[in-house]
DNA sequence: GCAATTATTGATCTAGTGATCAATAACGTA
DNA sequence: TACGTTATTGATCACTAGATCAATAATTGC
């Protein structure tokens, strides 16, 4: 019984306490979603009281909607240090796209689609699932305009190939969460499906392995 | 103020009034989405009181899933008999493709991308959500496959290949759904994914224009 | 016509949401 | 040490959600 009570909080600086209960909503967000961002559930998870929390956030709204930015905005540089690591815009399309389709990425996937959905009632959400939808059609698009530029890649579009593909994942993505059972081997399919887009040979893509673990980038 | 008023419903078969509570349950799904769907929105669209609902759902989580059911299904079977009325896999393919992404099909987008969102508190909606994808899979994979075994499709895994498709429509849905000002034309992007998934040579897919609106099926 | 059946309702309950505010208690400073 | 500032809280409000049930009223069958 005694995991439930709880001792009043200690005092802190204001910055301090703000940044707690704001981490404590991007855990909640990881676990559980977005839509277990709830005033008391981040209050339990930063132990302090609901009141604490409506006093530093400006609205659970805004509160979901930076905890979502935040999440996204972490796993988009963790995903595009990784990715330049490659020697050239093929083997960095091939990171990127290995990486993000990481099944270990599940939760950050899980956030991504329940902005979409809450999005629609949560303004503050929907600008930022703009913003970070651009955010990483930028990173894309840079690595195709680059190999279109060494002549590696054939489009004159490098801005809707990135959409294309960013789509692409995003759907795979959002398919591993609920068919999580029937985890096809996408690695090859995805591959001809760029190639397809930025006319490369078959297989060109595939041939050079993705060596190391995709956590961490050197 | 007579708009609100409601007088009391006249007595229908069972039958036939828990028709019409799924009938409402479905039309608000498709105009506010699957989270509008709620008890006393779907008494008022329906012109009967959240009790006489309750009465004949079994459960708000049921009529949520069983709407998303309805409306899945039918914009399935729509596509569908759209899809086979190509001449050949490849025209069939890109009737599919280009049906699945019309624009005008965003309020089933909407159902899909809440149904994703849902279904992880909504257990029936899940199983519901699984079943639809499959039967999606299952189209798109006759298709494929029958174009392997004429040789017009390079492909050794056509369920895969069905996979990838559906799940880059999914995401490009998605996509279309946050980015409305963007509507980048996306048609030759997707035709040259889908010629590089199956080994088909780049424009043979944008070869066969689309004539008719995808609405109707003769 | 009358009684039995049952579709429909109004009232109400519980649970969970975001939010407000006066009161409390801890801290920094004079 | 005493005081003023302010971080923190408890109590509470207004709202929405799903769900239940005795009471009502319309239909059916005799």
């Amino acid at each position: 019984m005694s995991s439930t009570e709880r001792t009043r909080a200690s005092r802190k600086p204001p910055g301090e306490r703000a940044a707690e209960i704001a981490e404590a909503a991007r855990s909640i967000a990881l676990t559980h979603g977005l839509a277990a961002v709830t005033l008391r559930a981040v209050a339990t998870r930063a132990g302090v009281t609901p009141a604490l929390v409506a006093h530093y956030a400006a609205g659970m709204e805004m509160l979901v909607a930076e905890a979502f930015a935040a999440i996204v905005q972490a796993e988009l540089e963790e995903i595009r240090g990784f990715a330049l690591g490659g020697s050239t815009p093929s083997a960095q399309l091939a990171r990127l796209v290995s990486a993000a389709l990481d099944p270990l990425r599940q939760d950050v996937t899980v956030v991504w689609v329940e902005a979409w959905s809450l999005g629609r009632r949560n303004e503050a959400l929907a600008v930022r699932v703009r913003t970070q939808m651009d955010a990483w059609q930028q990173t894309v698009r840079r690595i195709v305009a680059a190999g279109a530029e060494t002549g590696e890649f054939v489009t004159e579009d490098p801005a809707g190939v990135a959409w294309q593909l960013l789509g692409m994942i995003d759907g795979l993505n959002a398919q591993a969460l609920v068919r999580w059972g029937t985890a096809t081997e996408r690695g090859p399919l995805i591959a001809h499906a760029v190639e397809g887009m930025l006319g490369l040979p078959r297989g060109s893509l595939t041939a050079e392995p993705i060596p190391a673990p995709p956590m961490d980038s050197p």
